[in-house]
DNA sequence: AAGAAGTCGTGAACCGCTTCACTGATACGT
DNA sequence: ACGTATCAGTGAAGCGGTTCACGACTTCTT
């Protein structure tokens, strides 16, 4: 009856009474064509109507007639009662722990583009680098009732992402959570990368190399230590691994001090290309050359490496691949629940022309 | 009724019938905590704690009441149901025209954080400079019912945006749209741009300068030409305009042949950052240096800009005005339907290393 | 004292879709 | 011919809020 009044007082409104209304109604946004619609328009119940659209149930040539209607009225149904009616939003929220990062960007625009193929759209969301507004802002994607979360987590090991866990399907992006119930989680393999990096600059001569990491949060066990001076002494050469900053102008105080600093190393490896361009900050301060006074490798690719005189030699993410799979594997867990196996993900090397034999000293 | 069976019915059936069914739902994720469960708690009705828990009408004391069982309940409105009783959605597309460029990443990530402030989520979408694809996004985020839709437009002059502003506020970053009525429009001084630099490089002798600026979709009228020129003109100066891919390689490519041709220019104006790279790269391969051979000057500002050899001079955007007009703008547009006049933003001047009087020949 | 004008709060409709339980009708097996 | 599946489709109950119209109770006027 509600539709009755809906239908007939309009144009009545309208044309006869008062005009003026009229020109409100035209302006207003338009009101949206609703399932109720192609049901009257058909003669269907609602309930036909929702389940043809969806490709349920009905014989195909019902879904047809349906279809059409809805083509021709032009109906999109509406994500927000789809949602609450059905229980999934659709939003799959893209938790970056520090955007300010260039891989960060790149991947988060790569998410957002994949999940949009998939048919959902990414709440993406930055945590600046702070833990404290990482687990606000988590649960505050939680209460928004994303049917999943991606993080690239600032501290793996926080007590926040096992709660996540508990309320949505969580995906972590390049660690590891330990200890939560993931339902999928594609890691970066950093140890194959030290291990490849130090490998390169060691047979190139290099015999005192320094590591630069980024300064993250506390972890009951710090691996990159333990793994850097174990492949160090298989290597028979000497790592020493630093935290620094990942911005730029904190690595260059960083670096600047390494260097200053008695036996200096000939080869940087930095655990980020924004690191890496703060140690060339700090070699041209000193009047270094690279790659002949110092080599300089740094992770991560990014589009400005090659830019830099000389071209930054780097290593870099298959993120095509990265991208889809999670996409796939967070897919997968929101529709069928399944929770996929941990994702180990190498980095591509990308040589050019930071990196060289050490001066004879 | 349906309460008391869904209270009732749950112990029973998993302590005493099937206890298998019981670990089931201490698996699933948590019931959310509703009006409902506050209504009954307080033995208010449903609307009173709805009016409550937004502050309304009732008398401070109520209010509190609720507010505090609110809190020991762990109450989260639901912004789905919530958005489909009210209407409006909180959530605010930013449409992208090409998020690959640095700078639009900037002004993206600024406004998730800006909006967020504003208790609003953004929901961040790349049209890859593709115009198709951004009137087919742009349609997909109406759809999707965002209460507002904040554009970086690829192409001004585009159809679709009319539709847009018919459907929900539209506010534009760095264009006006001609002939579509917006909510706002925060738009980019370009000409004080171009002005400025050509008057900077001609104080400092430069004679024959040129500037680069990205190709665009083909606008009924090319401002650009016309007030190089111009200002060439009143300078005494000439400037030649040539259209050039945004990204290094495209504008390495045509900063090249420029600089090949007869009568090279001594300085370049590029219109980004990144075809200032390609200018950069061009010079290397040719043997120049900059700003002695060749002065280059940018605009953006990206944060890599200063790592150049040399450090890139530009022009950057106050992004944190920026930002907040364009959020405080559209919220107000939103809240209470009030559109806003133009604001134009002039770029702020950042000298460094990478421009110079010109080699006398 | 009686009506007017607030306060404080309630019941019910509504937003647009999904989903469950169910009905009639037709087809199937024997 | 009769009970049973299967098919096509329906009615109504949600989902979790917002909002409108209205009622009971105080308080203020005159």
């Amino acid at each position: 009856m509600n539709r009755f009044t809906d239908t007939f007082s309009e144009p009545l409104h309208c044309d006869a009474v008062k005009p003026a209304v009229y020109c409100q109604c035209v302006s207003q946004k338009q009101r949206r064509v609703t399932l109720r619609d192609i049901a009257d328009e058909t003669g269907l119940s609602l309930a036909a109507v929702s389940y043809a659209m969806r490709g349920l149930q009905l014989p195909l040539e019902t879904r047809q007639r349906v279809q059409e209607v809805a083509d021709r009225l032009g109906y999109q149904a509406d994500p927000i009662a789809r949602a609450l009616a059905s229980g999934r939003t659709g939003y799959v929220g893209v938790l970056c722990g520090s955007l300010g990062d260039l891989w960060q960007q790149g991947i988060a625009a790569a998410l957002g583009r994949g999940l949009l193929q998939a048919s959902r759209q990414a709440l993406i969301v930055d945590a600046s680098n702070d833990p404290a507004l990482e687990a606000s802002l988590a649960a505050q994607l939680v209460d928004q009732r994303v049917d999943a979360l991606i993080c690239l987590p600032i501290d793996p090991a926080a007590e926040h992402w096992r709660q996540v866990a508990e309320r949505t399907v969580l995906v972590s992006i390049g660690d590891a959570l330990p200890g939560v119930s993931t339902a999928a989680e594609v890691v970066f393999d950093n140890e194959a990368t030290v291990s490849s990096a130090l490998e390169q600059l060691a047979r190139l001569g290099h015999r005192n190399i320094a590591v630069l990491t980024p300064a993250t949060i506390a972890t009951p066990d710090r691996p990159a230590e333990v793994v850097v001076h174990r492949l160090a002494a298989e290597l028979g050469i000497r790592a020493t691994l630093h935290t620094s900053p990942y911005e730029l102008d904190g690595a260059h105080a960083v670096a600047r001090e390494i260097l200053a600093g008695a036996d200096p190393p000939t080869a940087f490896f930095c655990l980020a290309d924004s690191m890496a361009y703060g140690v060339y900050a700090a070699t041209r301060e000193l009047g270094l050359r690279v790659p002949e006074d110092l080599s300089v490798l740094g992770y991560d690719d990014n589009p400005v490496s090659g830019l830099l005189t000389p071209p930054l030699s780097s290593y870099r993410w298959p993120i095509e691949l990265l991208v889809s799979s999670v996409v796939e594997r967070t897919v997968r867990a929101i529709d069928e629940g399944k929770h996929s196996r941990r994702k180990v993900l190498v980095p591509i090397a990308q040589p050019r022309q930071s990196v060289g034999p050490p001066k004879s000293r």
